[in-house]
DNA sequence: CGGGTGTTTGAATGGCGTCAAAGATTGTGG
DNA sequence: CCACAATCTTTGACGCCATTCAAACACCCG
C-alpha cells in the first residue's frame, strides 16, 4: 500500500455524478464533495484493504480498480460476497454493520481515497447536508440488494444463469457510472475471482465463458467484456427486470476519454 | 388472516428476554415493552405476511410459529432468503431497506403482534430508550448477519454441508428464545422449504436427513430435531465457530412449560 | 373414508467438480 | 529487448454429487 498527496478531484467527480442519478445535491454538497482534498492510497492486486479484527480504516471511497468483499470458512475455503468497483464505498466497521466487518481485498489494482473529511463535515451539519446523507445512505442499500439478487443467484440458477445475471449486473453498474464504452466494458476478474463469487469451480466458470462466447452471446479478451446479445443474456439470467436498463446503442454513451484508462490503471 | 384484540404480554416478554442477551435495559424500556397492549394477528400456514408492492405493515414481531423471506425469479422459482422464528421482528418497508421489502410467508400457523405503539413512542422519547432502540438496531444486524452466513452456505458448502450448518443455527437461535428443551427444538419448516432455502431439490434434502440420521448425528421426527452429536454436525458444518454455543447439557435450559407449545401452535 | 399434502425410496440422467497437463498471458529482472 | 517465471486460461477425461422422473407410503383434515 502507498500512499499519495494528489487532490483526487476527479474521483469524487464519479461519486457526485454516481449520486446524482438517485437524488439532487445541492451546490453546497457538491462542493463538500468536490472542495475538499482527499488523501488517496493504492493497493496492488491481491493486498487486504480492510481486515475485520481492525475496523480502522475510515470511510472510503474507491476510485479505480476493483475489490471484493470475502470470507474464508475455517476450513479454508473462500467466498466472496460482494464485488466492489470505482464509485463504491467502503464504510467504517465502527458501526458494526455485519458487512462492514468483512475483509475487503483488492482483486485489482486499487485506488482508494478517504472520505472522513466529508463525512465529518456532514455529521457537522446534518440539515445542510441532508440529501448528501440520503445518497450516500441509498449507496449502500444498492449493495444490500445486490447481496439479495447474489442470494437468488446461488441459491436457486444454474452455472449458465449465474454467469449471465453477473455479466449483466456488473455491465450495469460499470454503465452507471460511465465506464462503459460501446458495449463493452472492463472486468478486472479472473476466473478463479468469478469462481469463488459465484460459487462453482473455476474450471467449469471458464467451460461456462466458452459456451457465452460461442454461442455469440459475449466477447471476451483480455479482462475486456463486450455484450453481444443483451436480450439473449437476459433470457438466460432470469432475474427481476425490473431494474434492467437496455443496452445503450453504439455511439451513445461515450465515456470521458479517461475513464476506460482509469479502469485499467 | 385473523384479528384478535389480546394484549400479549407473555410475548412481550419473549423480545425483552431476547434483547437482555445483548443490553441492559432500563425499568422503563422494559415497561414500556410489558404494558402496551397490542394487536395480535395471526396467519394460517402458507399465507402471506407481508407484500412487496404493498409495505404498509407497522413493525411486528414473531409470537409463534416460523416465517420466512423469499423471492421469486420471473421464471417461477422461489428462493428463501432467511428464516423467521419467535422474537424476530419484520420491520415495516417504508424505511426501503432492501430486505424489509421482500416477501414474508407464514410457513407454519403464525401469531404475530403489531410493535408501532412502542415503536412510536421510542421515536418521541429518544433519550429515555436509548438502548432499546440499539437492542432492536441489534435485532436487523444479527439477521444481517445470518444472511451473509447464508450465502456462504449457498456458495462454498455441499449439500450436506448446508444441512448440518443450517440445523447448527435453528438450534441455537431456538435456543437463544428458550424454545430447546434437552437437545431437543421444533422445526415447522417442510423439506419443500429447506429445499427452497438451502437450494437443493426436496428429493436430495430428504436424502441428506436420512443420511444425518441413520448416521446418528441428529433425531428427527414429525417437525421435532434433536441434536444428537453436536461436535459431529459443527465438524460437518465447516463454519465459524466463534459464534457457535456448545449444546446445552440435557438437564440444563428448562423452558417454559408452554414455550414448546407455543411454537407448535 | 377419500383427497391432499408431505415424506420416502429407486433408477437413470446430467451438471458440475476433480485431476492432469498443455497453452497463453503477464510481469519481472537481466 | 529478451528470457524466464509466475499466473492465468484452456482443454480433455473421469467420477461423483445432485437433479429429475416416477411411484409408493405416511399423515392430516374434512
Amino acid at each position: 500500500m502507498s500512499i499519495a498527496s494528489t487532490g483526487s478531484l476527479y474521483s469524487m467527480e464519479l461519486l457526485a455524478k454516481r449520486l446524482c442519478t438517485h437524488i439532487d445535491l445541492s451546490p453546497a454538497e457538491r462542493e463538500l464533495l468536490l472542495t475538499r482534498s482527499h488523501c488517496a492510497r493504492t493497493y496492488s492486486s491481491g493486498s487486504t484493504v480492510v481486515m475485520p479484527e481492525q475496523p480502522s480504516l475510515r470511510p472510503t471511497l474507491i476510485v479505480s480498480g476493483w475489490a471484493c468483499r470475502e470470507r474464508i470458512t475455517p476450513s479454508g475455503n473462500r467466498q466472496l460476497l460482494s464485488v466492489l468497483m470505482p464509485g463504491d464505498l467502503i464504510w467504517d466497521g465502527g458501526e458494526e454493520r455485519p458487512i462492514d466487518l468483512l475483509e475487503v481485498v483488492a482483486v485489482s489494482n486499487l485506488t482508494v481515497i478517504n472520505i472522513a473529511g466529508a463525512v465529518r463535515a456532514m455529521a457537522e451539519d446534518p440539515n445542510r447536508f441532508r440529501s448528501l446523507r440520503h445518497g450516500l445512505g441509498m449507496l449502500r442499500l444498492i449493495e444490500e440488494e445486490q447481496l439479495l439478487e447474489h442470494v437468488v443467484r446461488l441459491g436457486s440458477q444454474s452455472a449458465l444463469q449465474r454467469m449471465a445475471s453477473l455479466i449483466l449486473e456488473l455491465f450495469e453498474r460499470c454503465h452507471s457510472i460511465g465506464f462503459v464504452t460501446g458495449k463493452t466494458f472492463v472486468m478486472p476478474l479472473t476466473q478463479e475471482c468469478l469462481s469463488n463469487f459465484v460459487g462453482l469451480s473455476i474450471i467449469h466458470v471458464n467451460r461456462i465463458l466458452r459456451r457465452l462466447k460461442s454461442e455469440g452471446f459475449i466477447r471476451l479478451r483480455s479482462g475486456l467484456v463486450e455484450i453481444l446479445d443483451w436480450s439473449g443474456l437476459a433470457d438466460i439470467a432470469d432475474v427481476s427486470v425490473a431494474d434492467r436498463i437496455p443496452v445503450p446503442a453504439a455511439d451513445q454513451q461515450r465515456a470521458p476519454i479517461s475513464a476506460l484508462e482509469m479502469a485499467m490503471a
